[in-house]
DNA sequence: ATAATAGTGTCTGTCAGACACTATATC
DNA sequence: GATATAGTGTCTGACAGACACTATTAT
């Protein structure tokens, strides 16, 4: 052992994290979806102290023997019965006054997941409900904790996201698609009307996005021509990436 | 005081943060700077344990009593003496093991200070440099903790950031700049070379980029015309974002 | 036939890449 | 003059917005 490994040692020995102020630390999910032909989140209604009875995002505390994406995976199949594809770490918010059992500080994540017809009851939660984000970014709709800037947050990610990155599949349940289905995703997350033709041109012009199956599949409102199918052709990233509006 | 915030302060009269496995919280800052024409992060030379005298990001633990914004802004001051305008969260980095003192979870900034041609040596710091990002991303460069990652994330940032971001002018000390002292900065982050007559077009093309100041000023190095001077315009997002590279 | 949806083709305007050319400076 | 840098103008190709047109289905 080296000289600099023993003072090492004995530094570690007489240092403990205990003698400093505690602080905690959390893992919140703001977990999308499409229903309904809106975008939607997850929210569960706290079963607990502090904030009780309030809506809020599923999350929970990290524990030392995991990651934080661990513990964001962890907390989503607990609360919600799911893993997903697309778990990726959005900010983090620690500031004095967030949370009034100490300085907790929260990494929140943003989930897909395909349309959950039947929206899930977790173990933690009294009560899941999936609620549009209009609804829940409105003046009116009272969140626990910061959640509510969370969610703000986490939308815009979602948004621009989707400009640059082939993620919009993940919300379809189904292997494969229609241009539809697709372009109906980008719709409802952006708020707008695509023009079909030029959508197709998009899509089909960046390499790997989509593959043709070859097969073909009815429209399932009314009538209509039957439309191609598509499966996702794992292209890592959209470039040129979409435009979504004239700033 | 209604019943729910009585059972609400018996709860918190009960909690108690230590009844749980201790965790730290640091910030640790990338601080980029264009010195002799390159893109460089500003290191510090450990003095103390643990890792002690390899190199690493500047940082320390975060104070209960401030926010983890705060806590960047504050540590940036301490061991760089300079504040600065640019000061953004990338990303958390939390896992077992990545600190020997224990569970201890990492927020990091990205910040950009103009060029500081005399650096820098802080109070904590017993020796601080400014660094190639290519020197130090090189599998040779040896650094502390997980900082070579946390390194490629935050350079991925500044130069994914430049693309739609007006930031490139908060690398440039003075007020009043040229376009080619701009166009440089893109030159240097990206390590590419930019058509001179393109990047005008481009800029001057984005409203409220750049405001003519109506001077002008000689270059630096040898002959040459003179070139007018600008000042930055105050626009928030550059759209549509320069192209950076086919891929 | 009519309505509804899918898919093709084309015109147009914007903008980036490339580069020739002019302007103004030092040496 | 040579050389270096700043700035103008223009050709071209890629691509998005808009929309007309054809194709295929249900009612």
């Amino acid at each position: 052992m080296t000289e600099l490994e023993q003072t090492e040692t004995e530094f570690l020995a007489n240092y403990n994290l205990r003698d400093y102020p505690a602080i905690g630390a959390t893992v919140d999910l703001n977990v999308f979806t499409i229903h309904e032909n809106q975008l939607k989140i997850l929210l569960i209604q706290r079963g607990g102290h502090p904030e009780f009875g309030k809506w809020a995002l599923p999350g929970g505390f990290v524990d030392v023997k995991e990651s934080l994406d661990e513990a964001a995976k962890r907390e989503l199949l607990e609360e919600t019965k799911i893993s997903c594809d697309f778990l990726e770490q959005l900010k983090t918010y620690g500031y004095p006054g967030r949370d009034k059992r100490g300085y907790i500080i929260s990494t929140a994540y943003v989930a897909f997941v395909p349309n959950l017809d039947d929206p899930v009851a977790g173990d933690d939660a009294s009560n899941a409900a999936l609620v549009s984000v209009d609804e829940v970014l409105d003046d009116n709709f009272d969140l626990a904790f910061d959640h509510k800037m969370i969610i703000r947050d986490a939308v815009d990610r979602v948004r621009g996201k989707l400009e640059y990155a082939p993620i919009a599949h993940l919300f379809i349940g189904k292997d494969e698609f229609t241009l539809s289905d697709l372009r109906n995703i980008y719709e409802i997350v952006w708020g707008t009307k695509l023009i079909p033709s030029n959508f197709r041109r998009k899509v089909l012009s960046i390499e790997n996005f989509v593959i043709s199956t070859g097969k073909r599949r009815q429209s399932e409102i009314v009538g209509g021509r039957t439309a191609d199918l598509y499966k996702f052709g794992g292209v890592e990233i959209i470039y040129p990436p979409f435009r979504k509006e004239d700033i």
